[in-house]
RNA sequence: GCUGCCUUAGCUCAAUCGGCAGAGCAAUCGCUUCGUAAGUGAUAGGUUUCGGGUUCGACUCCCGAAGGCAGCUCCA
């Protein structure tokens, strides 16, 4: 088996696709408990991770501000919560830290980790805690939302405290926060070789960039020294897997400043992994009953107005063209388009569910430091498809789409991921969301009840569905950590009403279809940049650019050397024959290099006897087989897409 | 977009205090014709991302822009 993206391990004991999400991240289930909620899952933050690295990266969040307002008196610590693998601080501070400003830190905070303080807890009135915060307009606004009732220091507004509850706060050293805790008892429960400030960065106050900007310092912290070495380890190993490097190493894809940022060229390589995705996409989807149709790239901003995209996405939309007096936009989307073509026939009942794909490629103006390799770019092209059914067919489509999601996820042998039903909430109605309350909750029901009956795993998320309905979002991680949506399937309860689109009933009487936005291969940019991380380059036989190289160990071993390669060809595998003037070793070196499955070694025994030298690229050598042999090998696994080599 | 950092040959990186811009790999041309992860010689490759400024002199210092990286925000 090759190597999976997995080395960014999940919690221990969670079953997959079952743990929490707290702010988009996953978190560790409570200790002990191996299951999880899959609905509004809300819980006890102290339980997030074991206990006690959770009281040692949270009192390691203090002891760092401590060393920070030796440094930086002015500064005003604000939020400093453990997260996953270590803590953070948020500083309101004049200057932004620098790496010097950082060893400066950390050096400091490992001689107050030997200082064995105690951690001490007292509790406090209201207005004590103003008096002691008065100085740090921050933890006022926190202490605001402690007497209403909102969240504390760890930012988690979701997590309400009753009103009126004790305020606690806790000091260590010279140093006194507002917390709610628990912290080590004394710093001598902190390892200090099990520590390290890793980065610095802005980030806004409670996460809205309307707010303040504020000053963060990241740290990870772990038991042991090993723990941490093995964290910085695998770090490492997971940069080598990238797919920004690996994309340049493989010739897969460049970006190109000349042509603009997050606008990827695909090379050849790149070609081909999209022709096969494609291939892939339409015979799964001729099999499942979908249409192939075909639309612009450009359409009228009318359109845009029409769908309701224009008010929630015109920030990214690339701005119109103006051409007579009308304003032209590039597609961000297909869906409008496709609702045109329902349109443009009147259905019965009888035509649905309706199912119309099309590898469209559309543009979005993502903001420039948004943009992240293949995973987030300005051009795309998506394994988009609409189906318009009755309500009553909605569970069998929606859970259809589902199938295919996890047909794909095993054919990918893709097994850590999580499925999302991202919902709305209340007070984005009528700004993020259509405003239609008892739309929305007849449709998050709709799903919730098809996914569970169907017994498909899910967490639910509020405030992240489509501004047209509900969605369920597959979300992966790339291999340095970064999460992102890698396939969806949204409800979409407005968007017909609003192109006026209709079938006639068994009544006789025109009713509205529901719509369901899908794209279980995610674009061919996200899914292909998933894939070569998710592989490491080493892509199964199907998807490998170069299947077999042929390598003739001298010049008079070409000839036949071109004929095994043209007779591959033939049989549908892209071989290559390596003619260059290095040694067998130099050949096989770089076909190793480039992660070619096959390697045909060709000397005078092979030519005089029709055969090739199988070498995988897992190293293991074959030895020399019949040139037929080989390819009753080859041929199935390629044409199964079958993981083997 | 925001905060910080970075940008030297196709790639990975050097270049002392402001004093002649270098190496490995890759490429090209030879020699070599070899049995499972680097044979060998030579050649070529640069307006040091771009635009200003300071200086006798700038890869090096200052200002601005572009692109990239980390995080924030946002997202397929």
């Amino acid at each position: 088996m090759e190597p999976r993206s997995d080395e960014r391990p999940l919690p221990q004991d969670v079953g997959r696709a079952f743990y929490i999400f707290r702010r988009g991240q996953p978190v560790c289930p409570p200790a002990g408990r191996s299951v999880v909620i899959v609905q509004g899952a809300r819980m006890a933050k102290q339980h997030d991770m074991p206990e006690d690295l959770f009281r040692v990266r949270h009192s390691l969040a203090h002891i760092m501000a401590e060393a920070v307002l030796e440094r930086y008196p002015d500064a005003r610590p604000t939020i400093g919560p453990p997260v996953e693998n270590g803590f953070y601080y948020d500083f309101a501070v004049g200057q932004p830290f620098t790496p010097e400003d950082l060893d400066a830190f950390e050096a400091r905070m490992k001689q107050i980790v030997k200082g064995n303080y105690e951690f001490k807890r007292r509790e406090v009135s209201e207005a004590e805690a103003r008096r002691i915060f008065a100085a740090n307009p921050y933890k006022i606004e926190l202490i605001d939302g402690l007497a209403s009732g909102a969240g504390d220091d760890m930012g988690d507004e979701e997590e309400a405290q009753p009103a009126g509850q004790a305020i606690s706060i806790y000091s260590q050293d010279t140093f006194t926060d507002l917390c709610r805790g628990p912290h080590v008892a004394s710093t001598k429960e902190i390892n200090p070789d099990a520590f390290k400030l890793t980065s610095t960065s802005g980030a806004y106050w409670r996460g809205d960039e309307h707010n303040a900007m504020l000053q963060r310092i990241y740290g990870v912290a772990f038991r042991t020294r090993r723990e941490l070495d093995e964290y910085l380890q695998r770090v490492e190993e997971a940069k080598k897997r990238d797919h920004r490097k690996l994309g340049r190493d493989l010739d897969i894809f460049v970006f190109d400043d000349e042509v603009g940022p997050g606008l990827p060229l695909w090379l050849p390589n790149g070609g081909i992994l999209i022709e096969e995705l494609e291939r892939l996409a339409k015979e799964v989807e001729l099999r499942a009953g979908y249409d192939r149709v075909r639309t612009p790239n450009l359409t009228k901003e009318d359109l845009f107005l029409k769908s309701g995209h224009l008010p929630y996405y015109a920030e990214s939309m690339y701005p119109p063209m103006e051409l007579e007096g009308v304003k032209y936009y590039v597609k961000p989307m297909n869906c409008p388009m496709h609702h045109k073509i329902f349109a443009a026939k009147q259905h019965s009942y009888r035509d649905l569910p309706m199912r119309l794909a099309e590898y469209g490629t559309c543009y979005r103006y993502e903001k420039s430091g948004e943009l992240f390799g293949l995973m987030r770019v300005r051009s795309m092209q998506m394994n988009d498809a609409h189906i318009y059914c009755a309500e009553d067919q909605f569970e069998q489509e929606f859970m259809g789409v589902i199938g295919l999601y996890l047909e794909y996820f095993k054919l990918f042998g893709i097994e850590k991921y999580v499925m999302r039903l991202s919902t709305h909430s209340p007070k984005g109605l009528g700004r993020k969301y259509i405003d239609n309350e008892a739309l929305w909750l007849k449709t998050e029901e709709m799903v919730r009840s098809a996914m569970t009956k169907h017994q498909v795993p899910f967490v639910e998320v509020p405030d992240e569905a489509a501004f047209y309905g509900p969605k369920i979002d597959v979300q992966i991680w790339s291999v340095i950590g970064r999460e992102f949506t890698l396939a969806t399937n949204q409800v979409d309860f407005a968007q017909p009403g609003r192109f006026n689109l209709t079938f006639i009933n068994r009544e006789g009487k025109e009713e509205t279809p529901l719509c369901i936005h899908r794209a279980p291969l995610s674009t061919h940019e996200r899914m292909i940049g998933f894939l070569i991380e998710h592989y490491a380059g080493a892509f199964p036989v199907w998807l490998a650019p170069v299947q077999a190289m042929v390598i003739p160990i001298a010049d008079r071993h070409v000839a036949y050397a071109n004929q095994v390669a043209g007779r591959l060809r033939a049989e549908g595998m892209r071989a290559s024959v390596d003619d260059s003037t290095e040694r067998m070793q130099n050949k096989i070196r770089k076909a190793q290099g480039q992660k070619i499955p096959y390697m045909l070694v060709i000397g005078d025994k092979e030519r005089d006897a029709g055969a090739v030298a199988v070498r995988l690229r897992t190293g293991e050598d074959l030895k020399a087989m019949p040139l037929e042999q080989f390819i009753a090998r080859a041929v199935p696994i390629m044409k199964s897409r079958a993981p083997d080599l």
